[in-house]
DNA sequence: ATCACTCTATGCGCAACCGCAAACTTTTGA
DNA sequence: TCAAAAGTTTGCGGTTGCGCATAGAGTGAT
């Protein structure tokens, strides 16, 4: 009845030190569902009935705005939970998840996190640091948007998603996911000329090279430098 | 030797629904220092030897930006835990955190999370929820410093703070804290000039009532409508 | 193969808001 | 009591980066 092996997730970092029976505890009421780029996770103020932790693809993660604009607010890579509103005692999701990739995702009902996290206490302990992890981060959005320029903010964004997400050969580091300006506009409080503008430029100077929601960092060191001072 | 009694923060929305033995379990390894005004508790970076939870007063958090600027994060309130990097498994703290009034707090060796959230895993639970809504609140900031002018953003904190840690009288409500223009312009990534500005505008306006680190709302409505509008 | 659609590029004007400067007020502390 | 320090007010000029418009390029559907 349930096919799913507990390889499928041994290996993410997430769950290292994890025991086979752990792991296969974790894995008891889960199920696996494939969901492709345009389909939705879960909406913004829908009933929290599940949590799900991703394998395979990517999700983006928006919000919407007091006057209505969805914006995004962060991507969720392979080995990462979401939508774990259910584990914060929420009935209702904080945010709306979609999939930009094909991916492939553990769904578990919301009811099953008490027990779980009775069962397993050491995997209520790892997503409790996974929450101050993010915490952390966007706390650190929060610094940037305040205190920064928008081209120190967007050569940051690029610097965390080829880190996060990044996959490397020869011409440079590739984000692995399909992202257009308008996306990374929203996380860097800007707006979609403004990147592109600033990716114009930056190609000129042969430190980033993009197309259509694509975008590869041919020069990290040099978008560093200029994270970090003024050009 | 333990002079802490149970009923010190039984009333606390946080710790209701805990038992008698619950919270004296809570109590166990505890002690209370009480911190004036310009004293520090822990600062960014340092060894995260203890946690620490607000019976009185109120806590400035801040963080340092790279370009060694130190911003204001968020305040806590009475009844807040603070501090708890031992809980997410950092060995550091991740911001400094100071009194700007005479505050009492309860500290715990970090040591004695583990066993604590073992023990009464309904802290561990509520804990989780606190982190929660932290994160939500972070990412609203995020939002806000993302899509909106300066004007609504210092409505909108402002609303926060009387709203989490105003006192209302015949005149209005008001921030029961010290807190500078200096203030606000960090948390809201503005300056103290454009802060000045405002409330002299809304002052003139019968909005709000200021002087030296005080302010009163006296129009909350009027400020909620500015939050939420243009002018 | 064609059309519709989405994403991207770029120019130009303008408003918001910062940065700097200088004066004023309130509080603290010697 | 007086001086020093900290916080606030206000003016003015200058940038940043948004808003708007328009054109072009790449992609998917029928």
């Amino acid at each position: 009845m349930n096919d799913i092996n507990r390889t499928l997730i041994a290996h993410f970092p997430i769950f290292e030190g994890f025991s086979a029976e752990e792991l296969d505890s974790i894995l008891k009421s889960v199920r696996s569902v494939r969901y492709a780029s345009g389909q939705m996770l879960f909406e913004q103020g829908g009933q929290a009935h599940s949590f799900f932790f991703l394998l395979h693809g990517h999700l983006r993660v928006t919000k919407m705005t007091s006057d209505g604009k969805q914006i995004g607010v962060r991507y969720i890579n392979p080995g990462e939970f979401c939508g774990i509103a259910p584990a914060l005692g929420a009935d209702r999701y904080p945010a709306t998840a979609a999939p930009v990739d094909d991916s492939i995702l553990l769904i578990w009902p919301a009811a099953s996190w008490l027990p779980l996290a009775e069962r397993v206490p050491k995997l209520a302990a790892r997503v409790m640091q996974m929450l101050g992890g993010r915490l952390q981060e966007a706390h650190e959005r929060v610094i940037e948007l305040a205190t920064q320029t928008a081209d120190r903010r967007i050569a940051n964004i690029l610097l965390d998603l080829i880190e996060k997400s990044g996959r490397t050969d020869a011409s440079g580091t590739e984000i692995r996911f399909p992202i257009s300006r308008q996306d990374i506009a929203e996380m860097t409080g800007t707006t979609l000329h403004t990147v592109s503008r600033l990716l114009s430029a930056w190609e000129e100077k042969g430190i980033v090279k993009s197309g259509r929601r694509r975008i590869v960092i041919t020069d990290k060191d040099a978008l560093r430098k200029m994270s970090e001072s003024r050009e």
